[in-house]
DNA sequence: CGAGTTTGACCGGCGC
DNA sequence: GCGCCGGTCAAACTCG
């Protein structure tokens, strides 16, 4: 594990909080473990979508966020947030959270210049929710100023391909799951804006722990949960 | 030589 | 139906 990503997910680099907030993504400070829950599920619950999204937001997700929540974590994320926040979601109907996914405004929103620190999950279209017969794996994604494109978050990950996507001038790169029957994907890319800023998407869970390198055993072991 | 990366081709979904 | 575009495949290549 690079200590230097390491250090950069620790700290939680992100930035561009308003504009995040507006776009249904949701912060978190950067001294809290990321994500809040250390939790599987707790990830894909983690994107705030416009009311109007109801429909296609299951049930369960709102208690299963807060389920998957220790009292301490609701306490760090509702003093960090503002306890109100926390709290109407808590009480809040579905409609205030859907699936994970990712849409290009993710990767192309405009920064703010500030130093705001946080993470980043960003909604799907409307349109693309309503409209998608296909089911995929749950998605979240997260941007990172890094030097590094590849973040190292204790998974293993063999590249499978490389695409320059419509009006970026930076190429995404797709990484799969090495392990054995662990299907998780993630994509990587920079913002087009922000070369500085990394944008990485993961999808699906994995059905594995964290595969350490020899020399990564001593790092410390925040990220382990991660991601699921 | 095996594991991982690169890169052009291909495929399927979606909008028009 | 057609073209665009994102995502994936797989052969060739590189590296340790």
């Amino acid at each position: 594990m690079s200590s230097t990503s390491q250090a950069m997910l620790n700290q939680g680099l992100f930035e561009d909080q308003e504009l995040s907030t507006q776009m249904g993504f949701f912060s978190f400070p950067p001294n809290m473990t990321i994500p809040p829950f250390g939790c599987n599920q707790s990830l894909k619950t983690l994107t705030t979508m416009p009311p109007s999204l109801g429909a296609d937001a299951p049930n369960s997700l709102t208690e299963t966020l807060l389920s998957s929540a220790t009292q301490k974590q609701k306490e760090d994320i509702a003093s960090h947030l503002g306890g109100p926040q926390l709290l109407s979601l808590q009480r809040s109907s579905a409609n205030l959270w859907a699936w994970g996914d990712v849409n290009n405004e993710c990767m192309n929103s405009k920064r703010s210049g500030g130093d705001h620190h946080h993470i980043g999950i960003s909604a799907m279209k409307v349109k693309k929710i309503k409209s998608r017969r296909k089911v995929r794996e749950p998605r979240f994604c997260f941007k990172t100023m890094s030097d590094v494109d590849v973040l190292d978050d204790g998974y293993k990950w063999r590249k499978y391909g490389q695409k320059v996507v419509k009006n970026t001038q930076h190429p995404r790169s797709y990484y799969r799951c090495t392990q054995d029957n662990c299907r998780v994907k993630k994509r990587v890319e920079r913002l087009a804006d922000d070369p500085r800023m990394v944008i990485t998407t993961y999808e699906g869970r994995h059905a594995h722990s964290p595969s350490h390198d020899e020399e990564d055993t001593q790092a410390p072991s925040q990220l382990n949960n991660f991601f699921w």
